[in-house]
DNA sequence: GATGATCTATAGCCTATGCTATATTTAAAT
DNA sequence: ATTTAAATATAGCATAGGCTATAGATCATC
């Protein structure tokens, strides 16, 4: 492996993990108003163990970036963009701890690595664990 | 799962990431030492990725927590402690790769995802991807 | 409708991690 | 031994993502 190539491994994971926070705030938007018809930004600091003005920062670069939209004092709501990037997010998360869970790995152990984990997970990867998963 | 579950799961994933790069560089400047006999500051940038002032910062910090010494000018030195955590970096490493492989995952995508895999894998997951690598 | 509780926003602070520009030191070449 | 080149350190700046303290808005209750 040459320098370069290393190199862009890791500039590969480094943007990855930028993109790690966006995607669980993102997904996790999406089940508060699934599972309570509204995002509010005290739900969302408390499930992501984090201060409220901590939770209300990372809104605003949502927003800023597409994903969200919000009034001051109402509710948080996912743009077209932030609704597909929650579906896909939700999605690759299942199919991680599927395939560790179908490797071996303990389901309470699964579910916590994964939280991690598939933010690294490429569509490559998640293709081949799909088709682990379906014994091809 | 409870708000304070999922807080807990999120609050490990960010745990995990703070401690990635320091995997990474530690990991990194063992190769060096053992390809070169040595790992000098612009080697250890080029093969970050990042620039040689950003390499620097980094190593201030390794030396911070023990990882590593350094002198002005000189080369930078794995601790025990830090030649230790390397070779469990290493170890681990390959575990991945190998187990991402072996689901099906293309050698060149597993080395590219591993990369950012790996730091959230548990040591029971881990201890699970060596069994089923094993057969067992 | 006033009032107290709760929620949200804002200000101000910190560390980590990136950058460029430039000073300083070491190494190499003449 | 100078001079030049290369490596390293340092200064200064930016953004992300944490925090606490506090101001301001909304909601619930009487
Ligand atoms: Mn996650
Ligand atoms: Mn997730
Ligand atoms: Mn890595
Ligand atoms: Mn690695």
């Amino acid at each position: 492996m040459t320098e370069v190539e290393q190199a862009d491994r890791f500039a590969r994971a480094r943007e990855a993990q930028s993109v790690a926070l966006i995607e669980d705030y993102v997904e996790m938007i999406g089940d508060l108003i699934a599972e309570l018809g509204e995002a509010r930004v005290a739900d969302i600091a408390e499930r992501m163990g984090v201060a409220q003005p901590t939770a209300t920062k990372a809104i605003a670069r949502l927003k800023r970036d597409g994903f969200a939209t919000s009034r001051p004092y109402r509710g948080v709501f996912l743009t077209e963009e932030g609704a597909e990037l929650a579906e896909r997010v939700r999605a690759r998360h299942r199919t991680v701890v599927a395939l560790l869970v179908a490797v071996g790995v303990p389901e309470e152990i699964a579910e916590l690595d994964a939280e991690g984990i598939e933010h690294h997970v490429s569509e490559q990867s998640l293709k081949a664990f799909e088709d682990f998963l379906q014994g091809k």
